[in-house]
DNA sequence: AGGGGGATCTCCT
DNA sequence: GGAGATCCCCCTA
């Protein structure tokens, strides 16, 4: 295992090549309640202006004002009235494309997870992306944290590259459904539970269009 | 200035 | 399986 941060280079690729990329790698973050470590196990990829489904879409405004920026940043988004996400910014500046972290596995720090996760089973800790927020102690203040530069939230490359990895359509998104930009652990216990996952595996090079 | 919709989660039936 | 919670952002007038 190593706790050296990801390289900024990591994410200064192409999002689809990023996003399958992240899986198995450990976010961590120090606070002052405690550090928390969770292993990734589902991520979605989602491109800059021209993908309808980003947040990006719309252009330039002050709320993705991040994910315009450099690569290797924390873009902490606010939702449904209650709920905080977290994207990991890729690609040069000006390409506005970022990693959304859809679930993962509490590998350290679980008492201080659970306190911030008060009626949660052990599994359900950080399998969702608020779920996954709220275990980590993501909020709006974390937004544009850079995660390579071993400062209190950071990345690390994990213990192991997982053993397989599926691919399918994003979560929650009103359009662009047919792109298969989500992706998972097969078999991993700890990927979200909220939709149907609808299998394809993932043969390299293959992302970006989807087949019936 | 108003309004619609949202990259979700939890509890209830 | 479904609705409610509950704030913010951005578009339109």
């Amino acid at each position: 295992m190593t706790d050296a941060p990801l390289p900024r280079a990591f994410f200064d690729r192409p999002v689809e090549l990023v996003a399958p990329d992240l899986l198995g790698r450990v976010l961590t973050h120090d606070t002052p309640s405690g550090t928390v470590a969770v292993r990734v196990t589902e991520t979605e990829a989602y491109a800059g202006p021209l993908d309808p489904a980003s947040h990006a879409y719309r252009g330039r405004t002050p709320r993705v004002e991040v994910m315009f920026g450099p690569p290797g940043h924390a873009y902490v988004y606010f939702t449904y009235g209650m709920h905080f996400c977290v994207n990991l910014v890729c690609g040069p500046p000006g390409t506005a494309s970022a990693v959304l972290l859809r679930a993962g596995e509490v590998v350290a720090g679980a008492e201080t997870a659970a306190a911030r996760r008060l009626r949660s089973s052990a599994r359900d800790l950080a399998r969702g992306p608020a779920r996954l927020c709220q275990a980590l102690g993501i909020v709006r203040e974390h937004n544009g944290l850079d995660v390579c530069s071993g400062g209190p939230l950071r990345i690390s490359s994990g213990d192991s590259a997982p053993a397989s990895v599926l691919s399918g359509p994003r979560v929650g998104v009103s359009s662009a459904k047919d792109v298969p930009w989500r992706y998972w652990i097969e078999d991993d216990p700890f990927v979200s539970p909220y939709r149907a996952h609808v299998p394809r595996r993932r043969r390299p090079g293959a992302a970006g269009k989807s087949v019936p």
